[in-house]
DNA sequence: CAACTCTATTATAGACTTGTGACGTGCAGA
DNA sequence: TCTGCACGTCACAAGTCTATAATAGAGTTG
């Protein structure tokens, strides 16, 4: 029952700061040949989701510093790591929110090791099958064209000129970037950049493409970056 | 709630012979904007599955003729099709079974509508980022003799030069190449592309065939590869 | 081949989308 | 409190789709 893929070790990074939970989850995926960082609040959880890209992230809904949700909605907007999240019974409605915001799974507590377990292995074996988003990033970098984005800095520029990007701007700019040539829907947006809100009107994404534009100098015949797919949404081409 | 993503309705297979839970599992499902087609026992679950390539399937365990667990092998052994099993309470061996036996997620029996819809939308979203595995696509491009569309870009090209199509046409060319060879009705083309509308005239799949045709530069004498089945409906041929 | 049924084609009015400028609200720092 | 910034919403004009009606054409049947 220990492990059956002999390769590089797939490494898990779990966010939660309950130690009582915590030391099991540890040690039980590290039995099961996984190796496992750890980190105990949102924003320190963050910075090792950056550093050790790992192969999956089991992440608390419930948090100190930057809780669980805002975490995953992070995350998800800078990689396609599978993320587990767990929610204390009761928490119902975060349950839905986590999921509808990006998380692929949750579990509520309190779960079965082995039920976990099972999840995490049929998570990770999923995320094989898929080709791994490393999409023209190097480093937390993405590059396309003129264009680059430093999502760990939260900087952007053109040509060697720094862009200043307001939050949301830089979110869904980057949301783009990491995507080249996907259409994505304005509600696959607001699902992404706004999260669990559902009452975000959904012109309000054309506004922020339209800030977006501007800034990057578009609009002047200039080719645009941001496609407008008419009935459907909009496309980051290179 | 629901999405105004305008492309192929996403159908959901469900493999289910209590009526009183398939029959608010279809409610609910359709309320979401899916489209479901149902199947009571395992032989017809896995004829439905051929027949419709759904993108999700939702499977009982305990099914008459061929028990949930062959037809999940079946399944998975055909298609990547997502699959999400119904279990009831006590099969605990039988869940972590199924689950490292191919099925991507279980829920036992009962469970709340609203973590199921849940479940479901976070496995569609999750297929929608690996690259679908049905009939002549590779990575998400459906190609057919010097036809390529890319359903996730949302663009098509004919021998490398693009085409332009309007949603519609696009919609309707992606579930005609995405199913080559099967005959669609003009009322099974109307569900799919059309969904919820119900008043749309039959003819005017017929026009939008035309434009189609027009833009694939079909009708000077070239082989068509939109054929009409004469008192029934259409075809995709490569 | 005549009658009948189904399909292709065309034009068009009306519905729907999108880009854009303006506005109101809430919030953080001065 | 005042000021400036971020950002969600609105309203409207310009463009773009698309459902349908009308008509011509093709196919089928007896």
């Amino acid at each position: 029952m220990t492990s059956d893929a002999k390769q590089e070790r797939k490494t898990v990074l779990i966010v939660e700061d309950e130690d009582n939970l915590l030391a099991p989850l540890t040690y039980n995926l590290e039995r099961e040949g996984y190796r496992v960082v750890t980190a105990t609040d949102g924003g320190e959880g963050l910075e090792l989701a950056r550093e050790e890209s790992p192969s999956l992230v089991i992440l608390d809904i419930m948090l100190p510093t930057m809780d669980g949700i805002q975490v995953c909605r992070v995350l998800r907007s800078e990689s396609g790591v599978p993320i587990l999240m767990l929610t204390a019974k009761g928490e119902e409605l975060d349950k839905v929110l986590g999921l509808e915001m990006g998380a692929d799974d949750y579990m509520t507590k309190p779960f079965s090791m082995r039920e976990l377990i099972a999840r995490v292995k049929a998570m990770l074996r999923r995320a094989e099958l898929s080709p791994a988003s490393t999409n023209g990033r190097e480093g937390g970098i993405i590059k396309s064209g003129d264009l680059s984005i430093d999502v760990e800095a939260r900087k952007a520029s053109l040509g060697g000129v720094p862009v200043k990007l307001k939050p949301k701007e830089f979110d869904l700019l980057a949301l783009f970037a990491g995507h080249p040539g996907k259409a994505f829907t304005r509600d696959d947006i607001l699902d992404r950049i706004w999260g669990g809100k559902d009452n975000i009107d959904r012109r309000t994404v054309d506004v922020h493409v339209r800030w977006i534009r501007q800034k990057l100098g578009e609009g002047d015949g200039a080719p645009r970056r941001i496609i407008t797919i008419r009935g459907h949404g909009y496309r980051f081409d290179a």
